[in-house]
DNA sequence: TAGCGATTGTACTGATTGGTACAGTGGAAC
DNA sequence: GTTCCACTGTACCAATCAGTACAATCGCTA
């Protein structure tokens, strides 16, 4: 869609600004419009990189997974119990930057976009993902040893990331991480059950 | 703002109308139009018991805490292991129902509605309202001996609320329960570890 | 330099949005 | 039966929505 360098640069730029603002008033609540003014683009050039709303949506929704996993690098290298805890500070110290609201981006649109058979799946997709990231780890300390060799890491990843998107809610709401801290303590103990 | 059966009528139809909706489509996705549309109301009946689209949402997230309380009335007897137990299935059977979407609405709400300094607030209060519920019965078991005395009940409850929270998060977006009920049986071997 | 496709600016549209104006109707109290 | 107020029906409004039309421009290639 965007063969050029300027076009590429173009695209970027409405997707930010309709990353930044969706992340605060949600996908509904962004109009196309605000998005152009924001990135300082035209209508002709939005309709010319996304055929609707939508597809700009899904556009965003792959952003959102970007920075979700640059944000915790540690998920590409488990490889130990202490990669885990070095994970689970690494997702804290995101939402302990001060200015940034306490808030999993896919997780507001989950609920949102929920039940819209266009975007619903491009958002469970992104959570398979990320949780995929976590499995393959858990499966790296099995073979190493650190896990149990009955333990199914696809579920226990399933579990962590119920804890992660728990934990934010609550902490979203109160304006406060320790749900989460919480949350992702319990999770990790969890884990450590079934070391062998 | 009602005063009169027949006004409390009119009144509850619209909210009701508001809720089913909103609980679908989300707030911004459902328009007062659509509401009054499917309520049989007019719109002067919309604006004489509301000032704004806001205040209807206020009241449907009311009848929100009221809908999920109602499904889980376990919650309010809760005196012993078994009742917890008791609690988390009734907490699943709702879901379990056939044509129900698995969500919570409230939770629904949290994305799209956690920066409007309007609407916030009750959401969290509610929550609040749900899990206070819950850290009674904790109370209550710790008083008879069943919890240990150095345990917190609040905090506990917390916990248990993120781990229902996360779990209808992803059994949301997969169609599947499995997510939630495995997350609902960690809380419950955790708060279980707390047995004197 | 002529051409070509990628890119962009401006103006516009029809539908829908939340909200208002205002003239009514209902039914109960006096 | 009249008075009063809660309640209702219909018509309307300005703003905003997503999306379109179409002509102009940019930079590269031949």
């Amino acid at each position: 869609m965007a063969s050029t360098p300027r076009g590429k640069q173009t695209r970027d730029a409405i997707v930010d600004a309709a990353a930044g603002l969706m992340y605060v008033d949600g996908v509904a609540g962004t109009s196309v419009d605000k998005v152009l003014a924001a990135s300082g683009a035209g209508k002709s050039q939005m309709y010319h990189y996304f055929k609707n709303k939508d597809q700009l949506v899904a556009a965003v929704i792959d952003r959102y997974l970007e920075q979700i996993l640059a944000n915790q690098p540690a998920i590409f290298e488990l490889a130990s119990w202490a990669d885990l805890e070095t994970w689970t500070e690494q997702l804290l110290d995101v939402h302990r930057r001060a200015g940034s609201p306490i808030a999993c981006p896919l997780g507001n649109l989950a609920g949102e976009v929920g039940d819209n058979p266009k975007l619903a799946p491009l958002v469970d997709q992104a959570y398979r993902t990320w949780e995929s990231h976590l499995a393959r780890g858990l499966v790296t300390l099995r073979d190493k040893g650190e896990l149990a060799p009955g333990a199914d890491p696809a579920r226990l990843a399933q579990a962590a990331m119920t804890s992660v998107q728990g934990g934010l809610l609550l902490a979203h709401l109160r304006h406060d991480l320790t749900a989460m801290e919480d949350a992702l303590a319990i999770a990790l103990a969890y884990l450590r059950g079934f070391k062998p």
